[in-house]
Order: structure tokens, then C-alpha cells, then sequence
DNA sequence: TTGAATATGTACTCGTCGGTATCGTTTTAC
DNA sequence: GTAAAACGATACCGACGAGTACATATTCAA
């Protein structure tokens, strides 16, 4: 293995075990041992496990932040269905075994000074997160976008949140009430905001609360 | 100071630290000076660190669950008032100053494990409150109250989430767009839901999405 | 007042975890 | 083919954190 694979190699499972386990609850000898990387190597790549940490949630804000766009763009060509289209991706992670929450907001809650690199690293994650969302509300022809994307990111957080802790599958909520999912309630949510941003849009002005 | 009292301080200044610090992040020398009871006290209330925490968890489910309560009946007698209420609530605790996100959210992420005590604690912490909102939107009419808590339940979290990531006061986003809070978008937001759930439960059965 | 329960303080154990040092081996680049 | 860089293994360090032991002081009930 070459060294730049190596070293993303090592921030590919590392990844996968501080979803897994957590960030503080994760330790550097367990990375090691899961990667059969030697610790020596480990920190001539990285020069702290925080450095890791950073690396690693870098790779994954890109990643998921591609997979999104890729998936939304193939998904429709209607701005509307599009935006819509983000909680079936939304969908899709949440169902897939290894979900355990956002890690991102598992990361701000474990380094929770907001000065901290860890902190900024996140803060910036959720801002792209907004902006794509903004980019999507404001081809969707809806006003004021900025705020209309607030409310839909604040879904997606409140459905990754809700997931993890009520259990997306069977646990507690999602087995009682048929088969519907987290995301799709979430999606219908979504739909009738739209609606009524659209109602609003199309017309005068209208205050509404 | 009485033993009932010293648990009780003991809880309050730790749950306080761990919102602060985190769980893992406060360690129990911490928790000692800052209150100035001795370990072996703090050990004879407590068999654990783990239990320290669940106690603080268990009163602050309590509290939080009664201030929520009377914040609703207090402030208005209308149901959908009501419901609205609960992010008028949420817009306090968002914008007081020790507000670093759901402790609760944050406990589940650092013992992710799911059969975990504290992960145990936090979910039913949540199904309680999902209950409550169930008991709210059912006084409202509206119908499948079990679905709609849930979207009520979701936009709470996410706002809860937004707010603590990106900054409920000035940092990022509230700053930009006027002086309008992130509860209260979130709020908005459950107005037009509301709105649309009435508009379908009181005609015909009709499927939207 | 006296005895039992409870508190304090300090010092200690013991495990873990992040990070380093050393040294021999392998790979890579030219 | 050779030098330099990268790698692996193991042992180690120092710090910290949870929890205990123990000897002393304080409260409180009978």
C-alpha cells in the first residue's frame, strides 16, 4: 500500500470505529489493532489524534456532501422534487445498519468548546450543509431562502436525531406505526412547507405568524 | 447541609459541569472541588460515575419535562396555542447563555451503546417528551397525533441541533438575518404544519405525499 | 453523654490512553 | 544498486481518571 492510501486508509476506519464507539471512547491502540497500521506510522501521518480526528471528518464532509449532490442531481430535475429528494437520501442513511447519529453533532458534543478545532471543523460541515440546501430552496423559486433552508436542515437534524436516539428501526416508534420511516414522516414534513412557501411566494406578500 | 441536600447539590453542580464539559470530558475531581463534598461522600451517594450521571439525567428529565409543562398551561388555554408554545419555551432555553445543546442528545453519543444505562436513560428521557407532544396535539384535534408529535418532536431537535452547531446567538446565522431566533423559525415552521394538518383533518380523508 | 452514622482529607492503587524512543526491516526513488 | 524514506514491533513514559483505604472529625439520635 502506498503511503497516501495508507494514510487514507487510516482515516477510513477510523472513521468508521468513532461512529462506532466515539470519539474519546475510541483509542488510538484500538485503531492500530483494527488497522494493523503500527503507532509509529499512525503519527507520522497525523501529529495528534485531534489532527486525526480533523482529517477524518474533512474526508467525510466532502464524501457526504458528494453523495448528496450526486444523489439529488440524479434523483429529478424538478427543483422541488429535488429538495425533496434530500430526505430520501436522508432515508437511505438512516436505515443502513451502521447509523448511529450524526457524527458531526456527536463530535460537537464531545468537544464542546467552540473554540476548539474539533468545534470549527463541524460548524463548518453545517454550514456547506445549509448552503447546498440554500442553493437547492432558491432554484425551487421559494422566498427568502436563507430561512426557508434553516427549516429544512433544522428537519434533517431533528429526523437524524430523533433516529438515533428513538430507534429508526423497530426499537420504540418507526415498528408501532406500519412501516414508515424517520425520514419519510420527516419528507411529508418538508412537503407541506414547501407548499405553503410556494402559496406565499406566488402571491402578495403574506405574513404569516 | 443535609444528606438529601448534599445528593441533591451534587446532582445539580455535576449536571451543570457535564453540560458544560461533557460526560467524559468532567472528570469526578473536577465535580469535587467544584463543589468542595469529598470523594468518599460523593461515593457513598453514588456506587459509580455512571450512576452520578443517570441521577443527573433522571432530575433533569423531571425538571425539564415540569418547566415545559407549566411554561404551556401558562400560556394560553388554546390547544394549538399550546403546541405553539413549546418553542416559545425552546426560544429560552436556546438564548440563555449555558445552552450547549441537548444534554441528553449528547449523552446518547457518548454511550452510543445502545443497551447502555445512560443510552437506556436518554431514550426513554425522549419517548417521554414525544408522549407529551402526543398528549398536546391530540388536545389540538389533529389527527394521526402519534406522526405529527413526531414531526413536532423533529423540528424541536433539529433546532435544538442548529442552534447549538451554528450558533444561536450572533455567530453565524442569527447575526445575518435580522433578530429572528432559530426557535422561532422553528416555530413558523410548525404553524404551517399545523395549518395543514387542520386544513386535512377536518374534510375528507385526503393523502398528501 | 455516648455511640453510630456520616463527613473530610489525603494518600494510594491501578488501569488506560496519548504519545515517544529505539531499532531492525522493507519499500521506494533515482 | 544504493541511499533515503517509510514501516513495524515492542517497550516505555507520563499524565490522568476512577475508585479505595484509612484515620480523623463532626453530626445527631437516644
Amino acid at each position: 500500500m502506498k503511503r497516501a492510501d495508507k494514510r487514507d486508509y487510516l482515516i477510513d476506519v477510523a472513521m468508521q470505529m468513532f461512529n462506532r464507539g466515539g470519539f474519546r471512547g475510541t483509542g488510538i491502540d484500538e485503531i492500530m489493532a483494527e488497522t494493523g497500521i503500527a503507532k509509529t506510522t499512525l503519527y507520522r501521518h497525523f501529529a495528534s489524534k485531534d489532527e486525526l480526528i480533523i482529517a477524518a471528518l474533512a474526508k467525510s464532509d466532502e464524501a457526504t456532501r458528494d453523495e448528496l449532490r450526486t444523489f439529488v442531481e440524479r434523483a429529478s430535475n424538478d427543483p422541488t422534487e429535488r429538495l425533496l429528494a434530500t430526505f430520501d437520501q436522508l432515508d437511505i442513511w438512516i436505515r443502513d445498519g451502521e447509523f448511529k447519529g450524526c457524527p458531526f453533532v456527536a463530535a460537537a458534543s464531545e468537544f464542546c468548546d467552540v473554540n476548539h478545532p474539533i468545534f470549527q471543523q463541524v460548524r463548518m460541515h453545517k454550514r456547506l450543509y445549509l448552503a447546498y440546501f440554500e442553493e437547492l430552496v432558491r432554484a425551487a423559486g421559494i422566498s427568502d431562502p436563507k430561512r426557508f433552508a434553516a427549516q429544512i436542515l433544522m428537519l434533517h437534524e431533528g429526523a437524524v436525531a430523533f433516529a438515533h436516539v428513538l430507534g429508526s428501526d423497530g426499537t420504540s416508534f418507526a415498528k408501532a406505526r406500519g412501516a414508515e420511516s424517520v425520514a419519510s414522516i420527516a419528507r411529508s414534513a418538508a412537503t407541506h412547507l414547501i407548499a405553503a412557501a410556494m402559496k406565499t411566494s406566488s402571491g402578495e406578500a403574506e405574513i404569516v405568524n
